[in-house]
RNA sequence: GCGGACGUAGCUCAGUUGGCAGAGCACAAGGUUGUGGCCCUUGGGGUCGUGGGUUCAAGCCCCAUCGUUCGCCCCA
């Protein structure tokens, strides 16, 4: 019988891993309720449609990486691949909307993509996603990338690059992208990998984001999307990066910036790592002012970010396990009830620790409270159980003390 | 979906031209009848990922398969 094994691409945290992940998610909430968010929880599994719909049905997430499965009336539902999705039909299903009014939410949780796995890379992996619906201003955008920064600052990661750009708006877009179009178009066959001779006339806005470096080359003089966006757009981007710069928040201009998923427009920004492998990008997000009109809702605008928690947790140190305070030896099995009781005492007063279950030598269960940590150890045994005793012992100095046993807690309190 | 590397004890890994499966760490007991960490001794532990093939003989060679991992692609 072959032995029952994890799902390839899923992943088992224990203590010290699960710790980061706890930290990150702690910190995040604090520091973006000082920015008047709210949690959000939404479900995992949605109709697919709504993906579909929502990330662009060209994509590569929803074209090959969804985990879809009919269910029992033979639906189509599926592990959401991103949140933003989620999100907004929350939003739009709650009816909170009001015209004028802005909407603040973050959420955590995980998402599922059908991709092989690797470093930074998993199939369900873990997001804090932040949404804002409901304010056109570029001062929203400025300050949703302040937060971001806000947040990993709060999480002690300092050696990442914030790279930002905008991919114009639907007024200035389609001309820049005819023009783009254009320029590739004029490009010798030769001089581009097979993948960016298809995006050239399909997507052309990605064929400046390959990283083959022939085509970096064949596109290095490309017409540039700062230099065509309409006055409203670089207006916008201004403001950003006036805002940015007057954060002291640092940030390097990447024309070439793209993203992936359908519904981004105006803004755009990724923060990236250079520690963590191939797969850099620990943040990405933008503004997406077209998607809650998508998707069936009222025409309110929306920025917002997602942050990949397995790349923030390759950045962070282990954090160290918590301690217990006490561990409770038995050396002779009649001490084994008066064991429990005492732990339950001590609990209750506030202490953490470990009590044994099964008797042992001294020797034995001395190395136990050992290994766990534990600062001091209280020893059951025969002679303490005739007397109603307990050894109080020091882990660190081995210095030890017998007190009555319902002494205990405050030889342990100093 | 494509490519490379790797699967041997709980963990990290040796294993020669194919010839009786090993070390370190960890664990357990003892050295010390009730005193941990350091040290010493002893011990328990393995279908060598799985299934085929070649061979007198396979951990080693061949094929397949599963898993892990790094990269491509894509993305957080």
């Amino acid at each position: 019988m072959a032995k029952i094994q994890k799902i390839k691409g899923f992943a088992d945290l224990f203590a010290d891993e699960a710790g980061k992940y706890t930290f990150l998610e702690n910190t995040a909430r604090a520091v973006f309720s000082r920015y008047g968010y709210g949690e959000l929880r939404t479900p995992v599994v949605e109709f697919t449609e709504l993906f579909a719909k929502g990330i662009g049905q060209d994509t590569d997430v929803v074209g090959k990486e969804m985990y879809t499965f009919p269910d029992r009336k033979g639906r189509s539902l599926t592990l959401r691949p991103e949140a933003t999705a989620g999100v907004v039909r929350a939003f739009i299903e709650s009816g909170a909307y009001q015209p004028g009014g802005v909407y603040r939410y973050f959420t955590f949780g995980p998402m599922f993509r059908y991709e092989r796995p690797q470093k930074g890379r998993m199939r369900q992996f873990h997001q804090i996603n932040v949404e804002c619906f409901g304010s056109p201003s570029a001062f929203t955008d400025a300050e949703v990338l302040l937060m971001l920064a806000d947040f990993l600052t709060a999480v002690e990661l300092e050696r990442l690059s914030f790279e930002i750009n905008t991919l114009g708006c639907p007024d200035c877009r389609p001309a820049y992208r005819a023009t783009l179009a254009e320029f590739l178009g004029k490009i010798p066959d030769e001089a581009l990998c097979e993948d960016c001779r298809r995006r050239r006339a399909a997507n052309p806005l990605r064929v400046l984001d390959c990283k083959v470096p022939g085509c970096r080359e064949a596109s290095a003089a490309a017409p540039s999307i700062q230099d065509k966006a309409c006055g409203r757009c670089r207006a916008n981007f201004d403001i950003v990066r006036a805002a940015l710069s007057g954060a002291g928040l640092a940030y390097v201009l990447n024309p070439r910036l793209v993203r992936g998923l359908d519904y981004y427009q105006g803004t755009t920004f990724e923060v990236v790592s250079g520690d963590i492998g191939s797969q850099s990008s620990v943040a990405g997000g933008g503004r997406y002012d077209g998607l809650i009109r998508t998707l069936g809702g009222p025409d309110a605008p929306g920025v917002g970010f997602a942050c990949g928690m397995e790349r923030l947790a390759l950045l962070l140190a282990g954090r160290p396990a918590e301690k217990p305070d006490f561990h409770i030896a038995v050396l002779d099995p009649a001490g084994l009830a008066a064991a429990l009781s005492l732990a339950q005492q001590l609990r209750a007063a506030g202490f953490s620790g470990l009590c044994d279950h099964e008797a042992g030598s001294m020797k034995s269960r001395l190395r136990a409270a050992d290994r766990s940590g534990a600062r001091q150890c209280l020893i059951i045994g025969g002679d303490e159980l005739a007397t109603g005793t307990v050894v109080v012992k020091s882990l660190a100095t081995g210095e030890q003390t017998t007190v009555p046993m319902e002494r205990a807690a405050s030889a342990l309190g100093k």
